[in-house]
DNA sequence: AACACGGGGCA
DNA sequence: TGCCCAGTGTT
């Protein structure tokens, strides 16, 4: 139950000074917590919101070297930006970042908001990430709610409801009274901490743990059955051909996304619709043939060779890439303006630099050996 | 292979 | 309020 716990504002408070004094003795080391402006608290609180921390800090410390202010994110074409955002997934919040760099330069004097409602209303930037920024960047007592903290508080109160919006009402309300006036912005820090390394999802350490006396789950000695979830659904398998056209001189096709929708704005060789997986027990061949994709896109090629297929996996799917090479004999490639808005022969040296998803890079990459 | 992370945006 | 989003690392 979280009730008891909202009105005893004694447990609250030693709650509270119990994690500080934790964060000041384990608290880690991370680069944006050298200089908690406001800026880099914003980028990391956006990288983070997809990616475990190890992951995110090449990319912070890439991003930070080449986008060093607000400002130069703002002037830097978003070609730039998607650049140093591929590989990481969901690149509509690469965009939003670029969105927002502008709008605050124009809208705000280039200084960012301090208000939560103007924070809410720019791109990209939601409650918690609002919240986050106030918190840490502006040491105002804005309470945070991520993933961490959410299995934090539904242990220290076994929250018995899986969690969905009701609950999760509950757990902002908790979150809420549990920050401190005094260092909300190291309080904010210090239980995503404890959630990351700590109050981990599998085999969290208890022992280890300040609020440990206290944890409803840890006395029930059930700490890891917390947070209830729902079952997950299983993904489903889908299947696409994947097209490397190369010319006489060695250039390869590469088509520039059109700049709505999925994968907005970045690069990749001409691919077919993805399809259902339909089969059963006994995968069928695709029905659909290099030669018919390659002849959608308003090319002619011979030469058909195929590799490995490669697999990936997607939030919401698995999917099989079916890879096939072939040579260019003619045709200029039909721009669908739904998913395309340029395209360009480009020399494999050249490939680099344009900003591609992973599952683009691995079909690349498929037949670079033969190359 | 299953699971957890992760939160904004939109119909 | 349910559903969507072209991943990744761990077990």
């Amino acid at each position: 139950m979280v009730g008891p716990l909202l009105e005893d504002t004694d447990l609250l408070l030693l709650l509270s000074r119990r994690l500080l004094e934790f964060y000041d003795h384990h608290q880690r080391s991370l680069p944006w917590r050298d200089n908690l402006d406001v800026y880099s608290v914003w980028l990391s609180e956006v990288m983070l919101q997809q990616t475990g921390v190890v992951t995110v800090l090449p990319y912070y410390q890439r991003f930070m070297g080449e986008f060093p202010t607000l400002q130069a994110l703002a002037q830097a074409p978003l070609e730039r930006v998607l650049f140093h955002w591929q590989g990481l997934g969901y690149y509509q919040r690469a965009r939003h970042l670029h969105q927002t760099a502008q709008m605050i330069v124009l809208h705000h004097g280039g200084v960012f908001p301090q208000q939560l409602e103007l924070l809410l209303a720019l791109p990209g930037i939601g409650r918690n990430t609002a919240s986050a920024i106030l918190a840490i960047a502006f040491n105002r007592p804005y309470a945070i709610l991520d993933g961490n903290v959410k299995r934090v508080l539904a242990r220290l109160t076994a929250l018995e409801a899986p969690l969905n919006r009701v609950s999760e009402q509950c757990l902002w309300q908790l979150a809420q009274r549990l920050t401190p006036v005094e260092r909300p912005g190291d309080y904010a820090q210090a239980i995503m901490d404890l959630g990351a390394t700590i109050c981990t999802p599998r085999r969290p350490q208890c022992p280890r743990c300040p609020w440990q006396p206290y944890c409803r789950a840890r006395i029930a000695g059930r700490s890891e059955h917390y947070p209830i979830t729902l079952a997950s659904v299983t993904k489903p398998r889908r299947w696409q051909i994947g097209l490397l056209l190369s010319r006489a001189d060695g250039r390869i096709l590469l088509m520039k996304r059109s700049s709505r929708g999925l994968l907005a704005g970045l690069w990749e060789p001409p691919c077919s619709d993805i399809l259902p997986e339909t089969t059963t027990d006994q995968p069928l061949l695709p029905a659909l043939s290099a030669d018919t994709v390659c002849r959608g896109f308003g090319l002619e090629a011979a030469d058909w060779t195929t590799a490995q297929p490669i697999r990936h996996t997607f939030t919401h799917f698995h999917l099989t890439l079916f890879p096939w090479q072939g040579r260019w004999l003619s045709g200029e490639p039909d721009i669908n303006a739904a998913r395309h808005q340029s395209w360009d022969w480009v020399a494999p040296d050249e490939i680099g630099q344009f900003p591609i998803a992973t599952l683009h890079r691995k079909l690349l990459q498929v037949f670079r050996r033969g190359l």
